[in-house]
DNA sequence: AGAATTACCTGAGCGC
DNA sequence: TGCGCTCAGGTAATTC
């Protein structure tokens, strides 16, 4: 699952590569992922230029002249860069390519991703209007978060989750984040000190920078995302030993979602 | 308004 | 060997 440190670390590698090519032909294989794949991209992309590559939360924004090429990894998607015209396998959706022989395809079985094609200001856009601050922004800190979670009832982890409080927060970076900062998951969210929100938004940061860092230490040569390696204290480790004090973590599920932490170091 | 639930999708793992 | 079941979970839409 692509969280917000693969997206970057792929931004960053697309960016290098990608910056200042001309789209020259879109193959789409496939008709529909989260939302309708638009047909007129094949029409519209070729001749523009890759002006740069931002992003928002886990959306990928291709700045392409005459309007932006938003993309999103879903929960199983990802993208290879690759030169000439290989034949694509199972699940490779679509492929951009490029004047210079760059090859971006898109690679997705669940089809969880999204691609779109935005006009005027992806600001504006509706998938992304309603998307809170980037953590890793000076907009988003232990005051941002204090306000935003007083008298609110629900988990802290499912509030740290709402995309519309914090972007691109995923399951993962949840846990780790809450496990960095000593705090419950399950707390209310209305519960936490001005201290303790500050001590959150530090460990989220923290967290997605230092998998940001060791994803830029490792990227496998061909494949532009980005799963790579990652040593975590409690996701996917419930029943196992605290890497801390070595009590057993406790997992839980918060939201349907598979939450773990360590009742010893958390409170 | 906020919280909870559902829908989307396929592969992997499991019990039988 | 294969069937049916559950789980994985990002996000938006829907319902309460």
């Amino acid at each position: 699952m692509p969280e917000l440190p693969e997206v970057e670390v792929t931004r960053r590698r697309l960016e290098r590569e990608l910056v200042g090519c001309r789209f020259k032909q879109v193959l789409l294989r496939v008709e529909k992922l989260r939302i309708p794949v638009p047909e007129e991209l094949s029409q519209i992309l070729p001749g523009l230029t890759v002006r740069s590559i931002e992003r928002r939360g886990k959306y990928l924004l291709f700045d392409c002249e005459r309007g932006w090429l938003l993309l999103h990894l879903g929960m199983t998607g990802f993208l290879r860069l690759l030169r000439g015209s290989p034949p694509p396998g199972k699940h490779d959706h679509i492929d951009f390519i490029f004047d210079d022989g760059h090859l971006l395809r898109f690679h997705d079985p669940r089809k969880f991703g999204t691609i779109a094609w935005i006009y005027g200001d992806p600001r504006l856009y509706p998938l992304l209007a309603g998307i809170g601050p980037e953590p890793l922004s000076d907009t988003f800190d232990g005051l941002y978060l204090f306000g935003v979670s007083r008298k609110r009832k629900v988990a802290i982890k499912q509030l740290i989750m709402n995309s519309s409080v914090v972007a691109g927060v995923g399951n993962i970076y949840a846990n780790e984040a809450l496990f960095r900062a000593r705090i419950r998951p399950d707390r209310a969210a209305g519960s936490l000190t001005v201290q303790e929100c500050a001590n959150l938004a530090a460990a989220i940061r923290e967290e997605l920078e230092r998998s940001i860092s060791e994803g830029n230490a490792c990227v496998v040569a061909e494949e532009t995302v980005a799963y790579y390696p990652q040593a975590l204290n409690v996701y996917g480790r419930g029943g196992k030993l605290c890497t801390t004090c070595a009590e057993l973590l406790e997992e839980m599920r918060l939201g349907g979602r598979s939450t773990v932490f360590c009742r010893s170091c958390q409170e």
